[in-house]
DNA sequence: ACGTTAACTTAACAACGATAACATACGAGT
DNA sequence: ACTCGTATGTTATCGTTGTTAAGTTAACGT
């Protein structure tokens, strides 16, 4: 490994070289996420995930402004492709009491495939004393603000249960009602699951399609 | 208040008095369970609790092994409160599917009225390792392991569905995956109120019963 | 060749959880 | 009444954490 400082243009990095493209940010996200997964998020330190990528501690502050900021990235980022795959199934042409399994199962599906940034995004998003006196007045629209996605996953399920009443299904509660009800059961499947994963549950298949039924015929007995 | 005990007790006492009957250990129980209301779980450290109590931060060792355990003995207490009540259900003259919601509702307003415990004991109750190894023997009936006592409450909630399949009725999974599916989505409800108490959430009192139903037909529709 | 800037370093800080070693007060035994 | 062991503290200290400050190197435009 040679230290031909100039001419050669390959050479042996005495310090890790400049972020090659766009990859350092993307190394840390990839290198936080794999700790999170391997170790927990608690136990993940800031120094271990610089260590991972071959850099400094300090120098994960150059891409983010402090350690909650990479969470917080994660869980937007993987809170996309929930969005995603929600929409994916809203465009399928299905009758809507199967757009609603479908969507509970998927919903539930992620959450436990992406347990970190379930507990993230959906449970301990307390962003402390941030979020809490910002937000003051209930701008839920506002794309850039974290949190502001939820609202509009949510808006999806609101969404079928309004296409549910309109192909002349009676719900027995206003559609918003029905979809927190909904969303709530299947939350508690996912949250349940993830905080206590060696609990002795029941089998994890049974759960999930017990719990879609529950979320759906629980709340319209018909379908 | 006279800890005269002896002769003049001349001396301003430099150290905070020897716990006088049994309080210290509650004492620090107490302002920790304040504590983490207040600032949050991780937020609160070792030795803001010990500044409350009015003692030096090792001293909390001298009663917990670490500040898991101060967090672990506050949920178990917390389970023990939810316990009683749900025995109380237990004890009534009614017919099975009556108690079933009977103890769902009751089960919603404690995690709702203590919200803070509730926090702890279910949701922010990091499993610290300690029952993630403690587990792979089954004997979940030693009521002195921490988190046996999840157990033993969980187990009243699958006695109520053994009592409903003795009465004749047919349910669809076994009582115990019956009973998972009922305490999630009321753990849902409670979650999802607890962790976002500002969104714009519908009625309360029309959720709880909503859910209520939910997990009760949702699961045995013809109850 | 020079200066500017981006990318990264080492050094250091305050606060944390935890342990060790030392100090006091109380109760029992003699 | 004196002593002594034990329960109950304390102060001092260690290693680690998240984070900031200040210095260093490399690349690029001129």
């Amino acid at each position: 490994m040679g230290f031909s400082t100039r001419a050669a243009a390959t050479k042996a990095p005495v310090r890790k070289p400049r972020g090659e493209g766009h990859t350092r940010r993307d190394e840390i996200l990839a290198a936080a996420q794999a700790l999170f997964l391997e170790q927990g998020v608690r136990a993940t330190t800031i120094r271990r995930i610089a260590e991972r990528v071959g850099v400094s501690a300090p120098a994960l502050y150059l891409y983010f402004k402090d350690k909650d900021a990479i969470l917080l990235e994660l869980c937007d980022r993987t809170f996309e492709r929930l969005m995603r795959r929600l929409e994916d199934i809203e465009r399928l042409p299905l009758p809507a009491a199967q757009r609603l399994r479908r969507m509970g199962e998927a919903y539930v599906r992620f959450g436990l495939e992406h347990p970190d940034e379930y507990w993230i995004t959906f449970i301990e998003a307390a962003p402390p004393e941030e979020v809490r006196f910002t937000g003051h007045r209930s701008d839920m629209s506002d794309p850039e603000q974290p949190g502001a996605k939820g609202a509009l996953t949510f808006a999806k399920i609101v969404g079928v249960y309004q296409a549910l009443a309109s192909e002349g299904v009676t719900l027995p509660y206003p559609a918003d009602t029905c979809a927190e009800l909904s969303w709530m059961a299947c939350h508690g499947l996912v949250a349940a699951l993830i905080t206590k994963p060696d609990f002795p549950w029941s089998d994890r298949e049974t759960l999930i399609r017990g719990m879609v039924e529950v979320s759906v015929r629980g709340i319209v007995p018909t379908l």
